[in-house]
DNA sequence: TATAATACATCGTTATACATTGTATTATAA
DNA sequence: TTATAATACAATGTATAACGATGTATTATA
């Protein structure tokens, strides 16, 4: 079980790196809000909430490193599907690089 | 030359990774904040300012992980060394462990 | 027929990096 | 001699991001 340090430490570990695995999950596949929660849950075994990924979206969307489309259902709500871009693609080779770089300085 | 999406991701991804470090540096050797600015720095090319470096040890001595020790020289101002603790160096632990599983998630 | 699951979203709180500013001492260059 | 840089500590205010709580609406299930 992890204390309290450990866990306060976690979250604020999340501050970059889940940007990235955003970005790597919708570069690997488009999806909608929810089921790249239930993706990075299941397939990657990070658990984030839906007040963490939407804001994170629509940040992201900002910095044109996404784009998104509603694709109506035959039944149900419409669903909000997220795309990386061409500059969603470069960033994520960029920020890469830096994680690679500050995995060099772990003793 | 980095854009600003990646320039704020870096500071970012600071928090976190930041802490694991000073820990780090501290167990390698104790110094005192201003001489652990400049290791991290010379020997890390991790650029950290004094008014991230000393609040950062601030918490890491009230989570018990740190302790000082005044140090007077024989000219100039005293010292305030730092040393990690046994509980310090579990943390560590626990932190390096953290840091492997998520970097197995990288593709 | 109530409850859970699906699917979107916002608000307030908390934690942390950093620019700016401040104090004080010592070394160096003009 | 004097101004400037370097050394060494620290606090204050701002911006960013994760997360708990809450809200709306639809569909499936017990």
């Amino acid at each position: 079980m992890k204390n309290d340090f450990l866990k306060n430490w976690d979250t604020q570990l999340k501050k970059g790196m889940l940007s990235f695995f955003v970005l790597q999950a919708l570069e690997h596949k488009e999806c909608y809000g929810y089921e790249l929660i239930q993706n990075l849950k299941t397939s990657m075994e990070i658990e984030v909430t839906e007040s963490t990924i939407y804001p994170l979206l629509i940040r992201l969307m900002k910095e044109e490193l996404l784009v998104h489309q509603w694709v109506e259902q035959t039944s149900g709500i419409p669903r909000k599907y997220y795309f990386i871009t061409e500059e969603g693609k470069s960033n994520l080779v960029e920020m890469k690089k830096n994680i690679s770089v500050i995995l060099s300085k772990i003793k």
